[in-house]
DNA sequence: GCGAGCTGTTGAGCCAGATCAAGGCAAAAC
DNA sequence: GTTTTGCCTTGATCTGGCTCAACAGCTCGC
């Protein structure tokens, strides 16, 4: 809750919460522009709204069966893939108004764990009924496509990344994406708290713990940034977005 | 050409080697399982076959208004993301059967760059037809959401591999993939040629050039395998993923 | 057939980030 | 309110892979 709290409450049953896309301010981000009444109405009739998990609990693990795609209501989640040998990998981080799941698609099973990060409210889109409506709803189809392939773009982003940028051009880089993201949604873009643990933004950024603490003072010694534990407030962005853009030498 | 060739050619216009994907051997790597022969009709009518591309040329290049994805029927492809300050990151390498330009779908507009490794042929799917077809045909529909899906799933396997493995493990890791790949085309898995330059190994691994040829040269005094240039033969697949698999030591 | 680039190999030295280690702090548990 | 536990910071040291450099082998154009 705060700046982007304004879901008006509706009750429709007892046991849920039950509250409509048609009324939910985040529309924009889960759905795609334009429908008109009727068709609102019938994705309502499929979306369940409003599933609660608790801080720590998994919305889902890999190897589980798919059925849905989730759309993040409220929170904050972390995607990731373990290796055979046990590695675990950070794929992504997911906030407010992300949709998460797509990578079961491909195999009718999940392949990656998701956890929540702090208590979280998600909303679920079966995925056949989801089909089955597209096919009436061009846009909506459309959507679907458009919401995977920006994953695929994601990761290419983040492949980038690990392959290229060195320590201090991987976290100036996180921090940015953190920025853009929550301004998007509200939030202020300078100042925000971190959900995850540091060894959570090794994970991701393909760094170890200790580089990401010490990167994080570094960027305070020089003034970019000021870190009180999971507290961020960004200072210089530019001097940030400079040290991404400006530093292969 | 050669074990996988058996395309029939069968020409329809004067212009083009028209010849239909009902009739061609790719069809269960590019299309779904069990069309009936009007819907496997209606697909030949908008697939426009056998367009072929240079060794060196762009299928497309990032910034190019997306129209179509492509299958590539013939040949070897990479695709690459170039960051502003001009570091380039391979994020795949696509053989016979693969299709690509799924990122384009998010913007409308490539991502990546496409680039033929050798002389290719590829077919050319206009995307917005295929979604008016795919509404018609679920199991068409389907098929696009898996393959976008397939390719979320594989882009993570290459973020677990950055961001987590060692070079060795990480070349152990791209020669087993490449093997499986040739396999199920019906070539060699043991004895394949590289189509790429080391340099290119390198960026889509994260490894420096010298690197690649390095550790290349140690699996082969391991007697792991063999290189000679870019002919490789793998001659102890088991130790091969035994690195992948048991290194974190 | 021959020279000019690419492309690949190998060596020597170096450095960014990993590893190992020791504490400190803050929130949760008791 | 104290203990526990998980998380974070900082220092010291080590090392895998990078950088720089030299050269060898192909391939392609002429």
């Amino acid at each position: 809750m705060s700046m982007l709290s304004p879901i008006p409450v509706r009750e429709i049953g007892l046991k849920h919460l039950r509250q409509a896309c048609s009324s939910c301010s985040l529309r924009e981000l889960c759905l795609p522009l334009g429908l008109s009444p009727d068709e609102m109405h019938a994705v309502d009739a499929l979306v369940s709204q409003g599933k609660p998990i608790k801080r720590g609990e998994a919305l889902y693990r890999a190897g589980e069966p798919f059925r849905s795609l989730f759309a993040v209501r409220l929170g904050f989640f972390k995607t990731s893939v373990v290796s055979e040998d046990g590695r675990e990998q950070v794929t992504g981080f997911h906030m407010t108004g992300d949709l998460i799941g797509m990578d079961a698609v491909s195999t009718d099973f999940h392949t990656c764990d998701s956890i929540a990060l702090e208590d979280s409210e998600v909303c679920e889109l079966p995925f056949a009924d989801m089909e089955e409506l597209a096919r009436k709803i061009p846009s909506l189809q459309h959507h679907f496509y458009k919401v995977m392939s920006r994953e695929i773009v994601r990761d290419h982003g983040v492949m980038l990344l690990l392959g290229n940028m060195k320590a201090e051009e991987r976290i100036a880089a996180f921090l940015l994406n953190l920025s853009q993201r929550f301004a998007l949604r509200g939030y202020s873009s300078s100042s925000f708290h971190l959900r995850m643990t540091r060894e959570e933004i090794g994970s991701y950024l393909g760094l170890k713990l200790e580089t990401v603490s010490r990167t994080l003072s570094k960027f305070q010694d020089q003034g970019f940034i000021k870190v009180q534990n999971r507290l961020i407030e960004l200072i210089d962005q530019d001097a940030l977005r400079h040290l991404v853009s400006n530093c292969p030498g």
